[in-house]
DNA sequence: GTCTATAGAGAGATAGAC
DNA sequence: GTCTATCTCTCTATAGAC
């Protein structure tokens, strides 16, 4: 943002392209990279065709840059939660909880990953430069933890413990409205916390905590 | 399958046919209904396009049958599971067994169900016409249990179970190789293996029942 | 049953006016 | 910045020969 724009908010320019990011962001979660039309984008934002493509080169750049929003958006939030000088089981609780908070902001998260990982893994390795970030951060975090600590995480392996509350979250966002219709949505927030703390049960007994009551 | 091909094996159309559904249903894995060719498909198999339309009206009819089959297929095996006089622990036990072991030796399973899961409920009501079977063999279940026994569930409601073990499951399988792929392949017995006992642990857990070694 | 050839629709990308 | 118009390519589906 310019001094100018600081003062009388985001220009014309930065408007449309960010409701561009954000319709086309709905619509790749939920419709999937191929089956999204630009055309279908440019109708949603109330523009043409023609004009997203002064502001995103092509189909696939507009894209990668929904993925960049979308997973940078949750780094910031995984670093402050592991961060701090808590007890380790604490601070990996904050980052369940942190990622299931964050899935229901924005839920696209959810079918966005859903559909990268579902990519056969020689096919675009596009995902891969979005995820990279994060084992880093994650290995940087273990690479930092006191001797005692390190042995404390031993009953399960890392890669695991974070497939396995990914999984089961972005499963759970997604295939509920799909599966039982009639079950309620599960970003409601009562459903949302009843499977956090679901999450949380299970990220305990992975690291062999004894199990408490609420996170 | 007729008297005579009982004796002399599959037909020529009938293996044709198989070949089609086994190679459509890796490629709608791997790739997605969209971004799949029936020239890909048809290459696949070694013969030409046009043919496929011979065994299967359109694209949508062939992805249909492929479901079906990958669907189907574990149908049978979790009714066996859950069948029987065990006691429930037991027999949820065992579907939890069948479900990671079907993932492992079809995997295709996994990604179809991942790019399923993550479409827009809205859009195409494909994978409820699929999924209902398991809907209600599960409901019939619980439907025939005994009251102390639907007690005993009390502690986790079905949907999420199975969301969560489903989740954890399929997206332990798709995402390993994606996302670290020096980890090695989810899909050899011992990464299997330990992935099924996890998941065991994670059902006792959620069934409230004490922790045991194995399965 | 499997092929060649072709029709027909759809969508991304580009050029250039305003 | 946003538009209209158009080019070009790709893919499905069909028709009909062998």
């Amino acid at each position: 943002m310019s001094q100018a724009e600081a003062a009388s908010g985001p220009s014309r320019s930065e408007r449309t392209r960010s409701s561009i990011l954000q319709e086309a962001e709905r619509l790749f979660a939920e419709r999937g990279f191929e089956a999204t039309r630009l055309e279908d984008v440019a109708e949603a934002v109330g523009i043409r065709r023609a004009s997203i493509v002064y502001y995103f080169r092509d189909k696939r750049e507009l894209y990668d840059m929904v993925l960049g929003s979308v997973f940078g958006g949750f780094h910031a939030r995984l670093e402050s939660a592991l961060g701090g000088t808590a007890p380790l089981p604490h601070r990996v609780e904050a980052a369940v909880s942190a990622w299931v908070e964050y899935v229901g902001e924005r839920p696209a998260l959810a079918r966005l990953l859903l559909r990268e990982v579902a990519g056969a893994p020689e096919r675009g390795p596009a995902l891969l430069d979005h995820i990279q970030p994060f084992v880093d951060l994650v290995r940087g975090f273990i690479a930092k933890l006191e001797p005692h600590e390190t042995e404390a995480l031993s009953p399960v392996e890392p890669a695991h413990f974070a497939s396995t509350i990914a999984g089961a979250t972005v499963f759970f966002v997604a295939a509920m409205p799909a599966l039982l219709p009639d079950r309620g949505d599960p970003l409601k927030p009562e459903q949302l916390e009843a499977h956090r703390r679901e999450m949380l049960g299970i990220a305990r007994r992975l690291l062999g905590v004894r199990r408490t009551n609420t996170g």
